[in-house]
DNA sequence: AAGTTGACGAAAT
DNA sequence: AATTTCGCCAACT
């Protein structure tokens, strides 16, 4: 069992509508590379839900923020709007996920 | 083989 | 409250 399985692992028990933050996702494998996972999510993360993962305070991932908007919307992810970059975050304080 | 980089976060200044 | 430093792990140079 390697680290990118035990995040791969993760993210796809992440039920749909909900989130996680990297930080979690790290904490969760009893680590906290929370950076590790970021690198794990761009290099595998083709092949699960990557939007459910976001960044810590509910921000999207920067230069995904449309694509992962679109899977929100899709999923009936709460979204609230907001004056960054982005234009949005997500409301983790109604759908973060806890194991 | 060794050092740098990166979808990051939290603790320390 | 705002910056800076450190920790963590895999991929890339």
């Amino acid at each position: 069992m390697s680290f990118v399985d035990a995040v791969l692992a993760v993210v796809a028990d992440i039920p749909s509508g909900c989130v996680m933050t990297y930080g979690d996702v790290a904490a969760l494998l009893g680590s906290r590379a929370a950076r590790a996972v970021g690198q794990v999510m761009a290099r595998y993360g083709s092949d699960v839900a990557w939007w459910r993962v976001v960044r810590a305070g509910g921000r999207p991932p920067p230069g995904y923020a449309d694509r992962a908007r679109e899977h929100y919307e899709a999923e009936g992810t709460p979204l609230r709007p907001s004056s960054d970059d982005d234009g949005y975050r997500i409301d983790l304080a109604s759908c973060r996920w806890r194991p």
